[in-house]
DNA sequence: GTTTTTGCAAAGTATTTGCAAATGG
DNA sequence: CCATTTGCAAATACTTTGCAAAAAC
């Protein structure tokens, strides 16, 4: 396996990340880094975020609706995902994490992880359903 | 809005889904259905497969990782998703409709749906580290 | 006959990859 | 120096779409 080389690029696109509250898609962030180093690819984008989830030292979101999107905030909580403005925001709820051993009660193989969307319609697509 | 009409595509496509107790993907079920129908192009099914989902027929599984999957089983249950060999199988547990109520207790929209996975190791791919 | 669906091909979206040059250690 | 990372462009993977012909009703 090959050591891991310290990159200006990688640093910025982790504190971008990091400096964000909505969770950004890799265009989003590239958007976002270029004001920083105005020359950097797309792909140099996408191969860090991959990188860096591999890491642990962000995760990435599947929301089932469009692009990846990622989040710097690795601890462990769960998001909603507005079916109408696709945003994702984060939910403040207590620890579910016993549904993974309900999970294992019946299953052979080995259960390392587990992941829970929720989806509807966030309260500002709710008060403005003009919008979007 | 505009009237279904009756296809031999759609039902046999369908048909083709509901017997089987894998996750096909759509390709999958193209090569299934093309026994029946030789001339059915990728395109019909991908249709068929949004509308069938749409109308609750059939279920869409996104796994986060390769292409979506599809269910011919639409009643409430749970999927395991291997990190090694990406099958996907039903896990058979006890109800979990709960987390719903603690994800609605702190949040101001509207939550009407949520989703959940499980990763890990195949009991399959356990035993057999070398294959895959 | 009118509307919906199909097959085909082309386009669209998201992401990955090959490669020579630049950077890091 | 040697290994890793970058920027660029091309390639890939998955899915959707426009359109004329066929099928459904």
């Amino acid at each position: 396996m090959s050591t891991l080389k310290y990159s200006r690029q990688r640093e910025s696109i982790k504190v971008c990340l990091q400096g964000r509250k909505d969770h950004p898609t890799a265009d989003m962030l590239y958007t976002d880094v270029r004001k920083e180093f105005p020359n950097i690819s797309l792909g140099t984008v996408y191969r860090n975020l991959s990188l860096l989830s591999e890491l642990g030292e962000i995760k990435r979101l599947t929301t089932g609706d469009g692009p990846d999107r990622f989040d710097g905030d690795t601890s462990t909580h769960h998001h909603f995902i507005c079916r109408k403005c696709h945003c994702v925001t984060d939910l403040t709820m207590r620890d579910i994490s016993e549904i993974k051993n309900v999970a294992a009660e019946n299953f052979r193989g080995t259960i390392e992880d587990y992941s829970v969307n929720f989806y509807g319609i966030c309260e500002n697509c709710r008060n403005h359903p003009g919008n979007v």
